[in-house]
DNA sequence: GTCTATAGGCTGATAGAC
DNA sequence: GTCTATCAGCCTATAGAC
């Protein structure tokens, strides 16, 4: 992805194609090999730039990952305020939130596994500004379920391991997809999944896995 | 953990002291920071003994790596065998598998993250011969939730996306779980979890989201 | 079996020419 | 803004004494 920012091999290029490369480049090797195991000068190269620009641009390897989280992040964040101000039912926002964070997932295949290094890493390399974004995205299904429980919507679950095993779900999910290729090799035959088609699987299962044991009555 | 493995400064120690304390360390190690984000250095200081003996024992980092690995999975395999040969109908089979998860990550603290760096990395660390044995974990999930299927226990569901949101959550959980207090710092109060009560949670949600739509007739 | 000392390679960052 | 050249630091692996 993204080799050649611009054409001339020296010179002047269109402003802002390296920064924008060496971004792109960054993105893709950070959430395949984490932090640690990307090296600046496989960066500079996938970016076909050349490493100085690493640090000339954005001031070394570590405040190069915190401006693709601080991106990514930021856009995650304008795309769950929609559902946080929606005054829909618990049922729905949930949904909502799986379908949200599915499409978030696609335009920066790097989110799930950044989230994952995170949590992982207890927050190791995220600048101290970027961990209250972050667990705003992660309080955001906790809230919906609390909704839900007061509404009747949802049974007395408790909404905390609940949007773990959701969040987990989701991360896994995508996070586990872009290898599946590798294992195939492995010997066994992983069928072709579908994101859209997981995305109805987890409301549809969360959703009969929620519902009220003793329904409220509900309009036929 | 294991900083001392045996009380002279030099000489000769328990037979194999030293090598467990290497496993020890480098267990907790990897587990927290991964392969490339652990020192070895830092593995022999914690356990006490000089660096030079991982290469001694394990023959290298890497090696290292794969003998904790081989003998965690070992385990896994072992417990997760009986489950295998059991004839229970998938329902109990399905609530057996979240227990004993939970069982073996409680006892082998790092075998979550270390699935979830190696799902990450697409097995990236992981010798040839030990990829099979981790899909055969994996594939116990599919294998239940296909029994259940043919049972009647359960909906007609995609047997590869339960599976993946399950290991998901259970995975995701305990990952998470240790460093909760780190983000406490970070501003935000989080309850405490349970183990019991997570288990209880996951059985109890799964079981409902896969129940028939349609039920059969059961004995009241 | 374990240690000390050291070799040899790689990493991230920068100075300075263009 | 970009490149080349180079440095200091850190990493893994090994040789050899005990």
């Amino acid at each position: 992805m993204a080799s050649q920012p611009n054409s001339p091999s020296k010179g002047t290029r269109k402003p802002g194609a390296t920064r924008q490369a060496l971004i792109d480049a960054a993105t893709s090797l950070f959430a395949q090999r984490g932090f640690e195991g990307t090296r600046v000068d496989q960066i500079a190269e996938t970016a076909g730039v050349n490493k100085a620009m690493i640090s000339y641009h954005f001031g070394g390897k570590s405040a190069l990952y915190n401006e693709i989280l601080r991106k990514t992040f930021a856009d995650a964040h304008r795309r769950f305020s929609a559902i946080r101000s929606s005054d829909a039912l618990a049922d729905l926002r949930l949904r909502a939130f799986i379908q949200t964070f599915a499409d978030l997932s696609l335009q920066h295949p790097a989110l799930p596994a950044m989230v994952l290094r995170e949590v992982m890493s207890g927050g190791l390399h995220i600048e101290k500004d970027l961990l209250p974004r972050l667990l705003a995205i992660f309080g955001l299904v906790q809230e919906i379920i609390d909704q839900g429980i007061q509404e009747g919507t949802f049974s007395a679950v408790d909404s905390y391991l609940t949007h773990i095993s959701l969040l987990g779900s989701l991360v896994f999910f995508f996070t586990f997809t872009p290898i599946r290729a590798r294992l195939e090799e492995g010997g066994l035959p992983i069928s072709v999944p579908d994101v859209r088609e997981y995305v109805r699987h987890l409301q549809q299962v969360l959703g009969r896995g929620l519902a009220p044991t003793t329904p409220s009555p509900e309009p036929a």
